[in-house]
RNA sequence: CUGGGUGUAGCGUAGCUUGGUAGCGCGCCAGCAUGGGGUGCUGGAGGUCGAAGGUUCAAAUCCUUUCACCCAGACCA
C-alpha cells in the first residue's frame, strides 16, 4: 500500500464483486443515501442532478414531437384499477394501499399509482368526444410506487422517478407509428446522450406490459454481461379503450374506439449508466449528461497568479461547458480522486509550472492519460476530449456486448454459456409460451427481446425443435 | 417472500464466547507547515452500542420480538 493510501476508502474492484462495486460507487460518489423505509432512497444533489439532465433532454424531445405535460393524481380508487383485467392482475401484487384518512377508514381504499393508465383512460373517456379531440399526446413526470421485495438503489426502489407518456389516436396506424416513434426516441437518447448501445425490438407476450397488445423495448448490456431494460413503449390497440369505453365520433358520424399507447422510462437509467461505464475508480459519466463536465484543479494555488489563471480558465470554459473550479484547501491528489469517483469526464490541472509555459494539463476520465495542452487551445481541446470520450464509452460498451453475445441451439447450451459468462444469447424460438417457460426453468434466463432486425440463425426452435421463425435474444436481467 | 450475512461516532472497525455502562484508524474542528495522485505534525470535539421488550444488583455483551442494509434466489422498471 502506497503512502497516503490509508486515507482512501477504496471501492470494491469491479471484476471482483460487481454487485458490491455498484453499491460502493452509488454511495461514495454521493448519488444516494438510504432512508428509513426499505427501498426508498434519498437522491442527493449529485444524483438528482443526473436525473435533471436526463429529464431536461427528454422533455425537450417529447415537446419537439408534439407532446404536452400534465399531472395526474397519485391515488387510484380500487374500483378504477380493476377495470382492465390483465392490467390489475399484473399490478395487484405490488401496489401499496391507503386505507385511512386520519383515524377514519376510507369507504374505498386507494392505491398509490404503480402506473397511471387507468387514470388517463378515465379522463380520456370523458374528454374525448370528436375526431377533433384527437390525438391526445400527454406526458407526466412523477414518481410511482411498487412494493418490490428486493430493492437496490436506482435499479429497483419502491418509489421511483419516471416519466409516463399516454396517447390516444383516431386510427390504429397512428397508434402503431406513435409506439414505434417513441421507442426510437428512447433508443436514440440512450445512444447519443448516455453512450449506452441498445438493442431495439419487441417483447414476447410473456414479458409484455400488463394489458398491452404489444410492448417494444430497448435492452442494454451492463459491464458484467447482465441485461437492463432501458425503456419501453406499449401499443394498447383498442383494448383499454373498450374496457374504459373511450369513444369518439368520426367524420362519418360513426362512433369509434380510440387507439392508445403508453411509454415510460425511469431513473433506473442512472443505474444503467453506472453499470455500463463505471470502473474501479468510480463513476464514468457520459459527457452530455455529466452535471460537471470539466473540473479545474489549481495546483499550489497559494502561489502567485495560480488562482487568477484558474478563474480565467473557468470563465472561458463556462461559456460552453458545465465547469467546476475547486479552490478548496484540499490537496490536488484528493481532488483528483474525488472528481474521478464522481465520473467527471475531463479534468484540467493548472499550476505555476504550466502558467510559466502557457499550458495546462488535461486528463480524460476514461483513460486517465495526462496530456499537455496550450492554453490558447483549451476550449477546442476540451471540446475534442468530451467528444472522443463519448465515442470511446459507446464503443467500449458495444465491444463488450459483442464479446458477450453468443448463438445457442439447445437450452442446456444456453445454460452453460450463461453460467460460464453472463451475456446475451441468440436463439431461434417457435413462439410457444411453454418453450419460453422451459428456458426460464432450465437455463434461468428470460427473453429480452425479438430484435426488429431479424437475422435468423436456424429454422427450428432451440427448445422443442419444431419450426421456428423468431430470433430471440435471451439473457439474465437486472 | 425464501436462504445466508451484517447492524457499536460521518465512514471502517475492536470489544460479545467467559455481563461490571466503550477502544482504535480515517474523517471532522483549530493551528502551523505543505501542495503535479486521497499531505505531515500538534492540539481538540464527537458514541452510549439499529429499535422495543425481557433476564440481572448490573446488558454493547444473554433471551425474545422487530426494523434496516448486503449477497443469492423468486417477483418486477
Amino acid at each position: 500500500m502506497a503512502k497516503g493510501d490509508k486515507n482512501v476508502e477504496a471501492i470494491t474492484a469491479r471484476d471482483v464483486d460487481f454487485a458490491q462495486w455498484y453499491t460502493d460507487v452509488v454511495k461514495k460518489a454521493g448519488l444516494v443515501e438510504y432512508s428509513s423505509v426499505k427501498g426508498c432512497v434519498i437522491l442527493l444533489p449529485f444524483g438528482y442532478a443526473l436525473w435533471e439532465q436526463i429529464k431536461d433532454e427528454l422533455d425537450a424531445r417529447f415537446k419537439a414531437t408534439g407532446h404536452e405535460n400534465v399531472y395526474f393524481p397519485m391515488f387510484i380508487p380500487e374500483s378504477l384499477l380493476q377495470r382492465e383485467k390483465d392490467h390489475i392482475e399484473g399490478f395487484a401484487p405490488e401496489v401499496a394501499w391507503v386505507t385511512h384518512g386520519g383515524d377514519e377508514e376510507l369507504e374505498e381504499r386507494l392505491c398509490i399509482r404503480p402506473t397511471s393508465e387507468v387514470l388517463f383512460c378515465e379522463y380520456f373517456a370523458n374528454a374525448i368526444q370528436s375526431h377533433r379531440d384527437l390525438p391526445k399526446k400527454y406526458n407526466q413526470w412523477c414518481s410511482v410506487v411498487r412494493w418490490e421485495k428486493s430493492t437496490r438503489p436506482f435499479l429497483r426502489t419502491r418509489e421511483f422517478l419516471w416519466q409516463e407518456g399516454h396517447t390516444a389516436h383516431a386510427t390504429q396506424d397512428e397508434a402503431d407509428a406513435q409506439t414505434l416513434m417513441m421507442l426510437h426516441l428512447y433508443a436514440d437518447f440512450a445512444e447519443d446522450y448516455l453512450a449506452v448501445p441498445v438493442l431495439r425490438g419487441r417483447k414476447t407476450d410473456k414479458e409484455k406490459f400488463a394489458g398491452a397488445k404489444e410492448t417494444l423495448t430497448i435492452e442494454s448490456m451492463m459491464h458484467d454481461g447482465k441485461a437492463l431494460q432501458m425503456g419501453t413503449s406499449h401499443n394498447f390497440g383498442d383494448g383499454f379503450a373498450k374496457a374504459f369505453d373511450i369513444t369518439y365520433t368520426d367524420k362519418d358520424n360513426k362512433l369509434q374506439h380510440v387507439w392508445q399507447t403508453s411509454w415510460g422510462l425511469t431513473a433506473r437509467l442512472i443505474g444503467g449508466i453506472i453499470m455500463a461505464h463505471g470502473d474501479d475508480n468510480g463513476l464514468v459519466l457520459p459527457p452530455k449528461i455529466a452535471p460537471i463536465q470539466v473540473a479545474i484543479i489549481p495546483i499550489a494555488s497559494h502561489k502567485e497568479g495560480v488562482k487568477e489563471k484558474a478563474y480565467e480558465i473557468e470563465n472561458l470554459l463556462s461559456k460552453n461547458f458545465r465547469v467546476k473550479l475547486d479552490v478548496s484547501d484540499r490537496t490536488p491528489g484528493w481532488k483528483f480522486a474525488e472528481y474521478e469517483m464522481k465520473g467527471v469526464p475531463v479534468r484540467i490541472e493548472i499550476g505555476p509550472k504550466d502558467i510559466e509555459q502557457g499550458q495546462a494539463v488535461l486528463v480524460r476520465r476514461d483513460n486517465r492519460e495526462k496530456v499537455t495542452i496550450r492554453l490558447e487551445n483549451i476550449e477546442q481541446a476540451v471540446h475534442n476530449a468530451l467528444q472522443e470520450l463519448h465515442i470511446s464509452l459507446f464503443e467500449t460498451a458495444r465491444q463488450n456486448r459483442r464479446n458477450r453475445t453468443k448463438e445457442v441451439f439447445r437450452v442446456d447450451e444456453l445454460r452453460e454459456t450463461l453460467d460460464e459468462s453472463a451475456g446475451f444469447a441468440k436463439a431461434m424460438w417457435c413462439g410457444d409460451r411453454a418453450c419460453e417457460d422451459r428456458v426460464k426453468e432450465e437455463a434461468t434466463a428470460t427473453s429480452r427481446l425479438m430484435p426488429f432486425k431479424q437475422m435468423p440463425i436456424g429454422d427450428t426452435c432451440f427448445v422443442c425443435g419444431k419450426p421456428a421463425d423468431k430470433l430471440v435474444v435471451w439473457g439474465r436481467a437486472y
